[in-house]
DNA sequence: ACAATACGTAGGAATTTTCCTACATGTCAA
DNA sequence: TTGACATGTAGGAAAATTCCTACGTATTGT
């Protein structure tokens, strides 16, 4: 999850998914690289879930599947708490400052 | 942000972290890895600016500093909504297959 | 002053990732 | 059927990451 995150391309393509799906080609074309290597990024977004495709014809829809991405909100958590505790660590310090005056 | 994290090694230093400070020596000792490596993920963190350190004689504290996660918190905010957006259709066509019973 | 400790960094090998050019397959349109 | 399009994958070069040992520096205790 976080190694498929890690890639500033693969973000984009998560990125351009959230207008809606769009054919392999089209989100291909978003890029100076070639073709294939877009493909390979979308095959690491499958990989761990975070696209699925829909074949269509000779085109290849694919879309978001952000459900992945609660296990990066889960572990933020922690993180989140530690920070609220600092802030509220600092508030007490101020009460205690401002009740010396 | 992303690239810091993709590591397993840097998001297990974090949450060393989230119990307090700790130093350089101690974070090493819980890996088999070589100090100078742990050493060198504590630098991309830095970098990035998630940990920082106070020197203290021959000591060297690190400690959390979890503010740029908030970029990740506001990264993730648009596929939040996203998913939120398909659960609220998937609703809609809940209500309207109920409604022809 | 001297030895030991804590640490960062340099240099380089090994591994992984990224990206390319073929190439193979399946689909559509004439 | 044939040719053009859409796509995934194989194979390999190039670049980046990871991890090591060796080393330099600062601090502490004797």
């Amino acid at each position: 999850m976080f190694a498929a995150l890690s890639h500033p391309v693969r973000r984009d393509l998560l990125s351009a998914l959230l207008d809606g799906p769009e054919t392999a080609q089209s989100l291909a074309d978003r890029y100076a690289m070639a073709r294939p290597s877009v493909a390979e990024h979308l095959k690491v977004l499958r990989d761990v879930g975070l696209v699925s495709e829909r074949q269509a014809g000779r085109n290849r829809f694919y879309s978001l599947t952000p459900e992945p991405l609660t296990l990066l909100r889960e572990w933020l958590e922690p993180y989140e708490q530690f920070w609220r505790g600092r802030v509220s660590r600092l508030a007490t310090l101020l009460e205690m400052d401002a009740s010396h005056d």
